[in-house]
DNA sequence: GTACTATATGAGCATATGCTCATATAAATT
DNA sequence: AATTTATATGAGCATATGCTCATATAGTAC
């Protein structure tokens, strides 16, 4: 149907560097907690029960990536998803880990 | 539409290596240069420019995430994809990335 | 068996990444 | 202004990752 992308050298490194954003189980736990809508820092520390300081930092990782909004409100700080293609790409992963894993179970099935 | 997910601590770590994989540029590379179909490990390195061992080293790497089948035939090994949804996942990220990319260059357009 | 070809892998180095502790900054409260 | 609260950040350590060189392995041809 669609015509394949060429990339160029450039285009693969940035991909590549979008991919490593997501390559984290914090910040995916953190992307997570954000599924339901904007959470203030303390609000997701509480939640991944991480510390306040690797919280901060991979929440800076995420919106230098602009898949994160920042909103400053008084003392708090608040994030939320900015690029809803995470919610499909998510799903996408997702599925496809369940179909590999559901195929290895099958190994054993019989 | 969907209900979301609700992903424990094991997946986030399962989807997080998932993305890990394709968190290199190189490894980005070889599943482009795939995506017309099946390829030899030398026709890869010609076509890639990378060391025999470094393209090597990533193709193991590919294939261990089932990204990528491996068949050997005499001399040669063959590799192709695996999971189509590769090509999904990557439309999902370019277009993404494309789109982000368009809004910083409106920042200067006016 | 010997020589040759294609691919894989061990070892070592360099760099990147994540985590923690302590401290800095910024805003609100008194 | 001093204190308290919420978030960010510098420094340092530990681990992971990628790359290269040299060598191992496996298959083919002679």
């Amino acid at each position: 149907m669609k015509p394949p992308r060429v990339l160029n050298a450039d285009a693969l490194v940035l991909i590549a560097r979008r991919f490593g954003v997501l390559a984290e189980p914090m910040r995916l736990r953190l992307l997570h907690a954000l599924f339901g809508g904007e959470q203030s820092v303390g609000e997701l520390v509480r939640r991944t029960g991480g510390t306040q300081a690797n919280v901060s930092r991979h929440l800076q990782t995420l919106a230098h990536a602009h898949l994160l909004t920042r909103r400053k409100d008084g003392l708090q700080v608040f994030y939320a998803i900015a690029d809803p293609s995470i919610f499909q790409l998510c799903e996408l992963v997702c599925g496809s880990l369940e179909k590999q894993l559901a195929k290895q179970a099958g190994v054993f099935a019989r």
